[in-house]
DNA sequence: GTCTATATGGGGATAGAC
DNA sequence: GTCTATCCCCATATAGAC
């Protein structure tokens, strides 16, 4: 299918370049045909970035639900470390997660409206799955209860360092250790001792 | 001086289009000039773009700097949230800090090396401070620990996820819930109980 | 669906008058 | 230092032949 080949390859510009940056003859040159042809398969540049951005959208929050719809429920500790794990596999097995982050952290201002709602749709969805969750563990007393803490938001605090440091990029080593800190003090704040 | 208003217009549109979505004319106009009067201050883009970004490196390390060589040594818990109160407003008060995020997360491809290197020494020298910091209070026994590198990593990403909160940007509620979360559990997590 | 040709506009940059 | 005029290049997009 061509029009697979062709958000591939905007993807693919769209990441390295933004919005603005990646140009329709780039990407058509990816798949071998010439700008116009683009034309026959998309509306324009917006329609295209459009659908990339939703399938992108799409791949994120899937990835999310099936993860804890798996996940073993009785094992707070392995279940939230194993979600960090596959937050840093997404990034790094295909580029739609930093696709994704490029555009929700600095989208396009024309786009900005629609981009932002995506995006708060996206964040509620995925803070519900962990709520929930959360309230499974304290319930059991697997993780404490007190209502000073909110460990969702303390744990999303975690993913979004883990983020930041993928989108760095540049240094493996730095990742680990960065992780390695930040889960040792999460768990050690929500933990009974 | 025209060239600070040059160049403050330039901060202004690189930090919202990103560095190919800013162009000259837009911020020759802002500045009551025609596009080519740019070029009797700055040698083309590539020279605003690098001084405007020297600019706002400056500015975010020796805010940092000046912080930690003037807090209470005496009280980690009131240095620590105080910084991250120093970045909030910093990041609301003016827009330099918001410009060095977007460069550094996704600098323009063509100067990515020459950013990656600020970004480095910046991090480095910033990571430095706080180590320091950490050691002095885990020798006079304020917090727990007997390597500083784990609570420096740990608090670096807190900084981080109060940074991605702020570049979301569109919910002052969510800031607060989430820094108040993040924090709560961190200082839980590196004080002795 | 893909191509050639073309329209239209904007980008960065340079030369030279004042 | 600012301007006008100009150059060249590439962008998005459309029209119409095959």
């Amino acid at each position: 299918m061509k029009s697979i080949e062709i958000k591939d390859a905007a993807l693919k510009y769209f990441t390295i370049h933004g919005y603005e940056g990646a140009s329709l003859s780039q990407i058509a040159k990816d798949v071998g045909l010439k700008k116009q042809s683009i034309y026959a398969h998309f509306k324009g540049k917006d329609d295209l970035f459009l659908q990339v951005l939703r399938d992108a959208k799409e791949m994120d929050l899937s990835s999310t639900v099936q993860y804890f719809s798996s996940v073993d429920s009785k094992n707070p500790e392995k279940a939230l470390y194993g979600y960090l794990q596959l937050v840093i596999d997404l990034f790094q097995k295909d580029e739609q997660l930093k696709f994704w982050l490029r555009m929700s952290f600095f989208p396009p201002a024309h786009l900005e409206k629609v981009i932002e709602r995506e995006v708060t749709d996206i964040e509620e969805k995925e803070r519900a799955i962990l709520e929930g969750k959360f309230q499974e563990w304290i319930n059991a007393k697997l993780i404490i209860g007190d209502a000073a803490i909110t460990p969702t938001f303390a744990f999303l605090s975690v993913v979004d360092s883990v983020l930041v440091e993928l989108v760095y990029g540049n240094d493996e080593e730095k990742l680990k250790a960065k992780l390695a800190a930040a889960w040792t003090v999460f768990w050690r704040g929500i933990s009974h001792q």
